[in-house]
DNA sequence: CCTATAATCAAATATAGATTTGATTATTCA
DNA sequence: TGAATAATCAAATCTATATTTGATTATAGG
């Protein structure tokens, strides 16, 4: 009788890829269903087969997004090992994430503020970002009780590191002068001399 | 005959200003030109007397946010003193216009990406951001000279802190653990450490 | 080979919101 | 004062696009 769910000629993961793309290129407003349906190459109304509604997809795409670049750079902070190593670590993690993995992390950045005003998103939101943040630092904690990094306000550190990662998604380029994890050294490099003690 | 304009009810400079507070908080896509008029008093219509329409609007508040922030922090970079002192001036003031002068700048930050499609406003909009950078860079390059800074990839350094200083606009709260200065303090100290000779 | 259901589409529907239009109400200056 | 024009408004227009609807097509399980 019933009959399981076809070989789902299209995965809803690629849709949320898909509504990430066209989110990053031309915002959450100027994203239209058909732009997000052409990406996997749909018509508009199909998608509502998949998802209730626009809002559901940007929603999908930050969960997604949030969970993602969490879970990595989780196993690298709770890996064994001591800090300031693993500062460098997380900071590749997270331009790479962000750049290639997941330009739904771009989207993140930039359309969160739309949902931002829906109630129990909010919530949601708020607390997979502080899950994120606290991982950041717990490293920097970790680093300043040891001695090794110098005292900084962690919490404005970390908002100060967050901005400068973030804001990559924004003007890398593939072309550039720079790979990416030269980029990322670089980048560590600042914040590493930023938190040398002495 | 011919009659000078009339003393303008409302100053277009005002509804710039509205206008960048409500792209600020909706987003380009999501302001509708009849929330701006609301933040004057006037009705949607009434705008296109003092504006040909809502991309015009969000073009003003781009170059009136750049010019400004540009011309301050030009001030001080043109101003005789050496280095590492004016770069905490500049991220002062970066910071101040950001937060209060102008939640101009935020809105540049983050509704820029809406133009930078239409050709024209994507040359002008990035020569305008090129100098802004430049005056930075110029400070770091003094530095970096004189032997002040450590030589890092200068490019790759502002680009890091404009991020850090765009995004205290995302996460600034007025009634925060810190002040706006004290803040902008706390990031200075992390970037003229990360500077730091030896 | 059927049948139920999934996946899709093309074509409505509905609505929000940018822009226009045609008055109406100031205001300056001659 | 009164023409000329600016500033404004309320209501109409027009368009884009999210969402619905009613088929049509494909596929898995019997």
């Amino acid at each position: 009788m019933a009959r399981k769910p076809a070989e789902q000629t299209v995965h809803p993961d690629e849709i949320i890829r898909a509504a990430a793309v066209v989110f990053h290129r031309q915002g959450y407003h100027g994203a239209t269903m058909a732009d997000i349906a052409a990406e996997v190459k749909l018509t508009a109304g199909s998608l509502y087969h998949h998802f209730p509604g626009k809002e559901d997809l940007l929603l999908a795409v930050l969960d997604r997004g949030l969970a993602q670049i969490t879970h990595d750079v989780r196993a690298v902070v709770e890996s064994s090992d001591p800090s300031p190593a693993k500062l460098r670590q997380i900071v590749h993690i997270h331009i790479h994430s962000e750049l290639e993995d997941s330009i739904i992390a771009a989207a993140v950045i930039f359309e969160s503020r739309v949902l931002l005003n829906v109630p129990g998103v909010r919530d949601r939101y708020v607390s997979q970002r502080d899950t994120l943040e606290n991982l950041y630092r717990r490293v920097i904690d970790v680093g300043i009780a040891s001695g090794d990094f110098r005292a900084v306000d962690v919490g404005i550190f970390v908002k100060t590191l967050f901005g400068a990662l973030n804001w990559v998604s924004v003007w890398y380029r593939q072309d550039g002068r720079l790979t990416e994890a030269e980029i990322a050294d670089e980048i560590t490099d600042t914040f590493l001399a930023a938190l040398h003690t002495g």
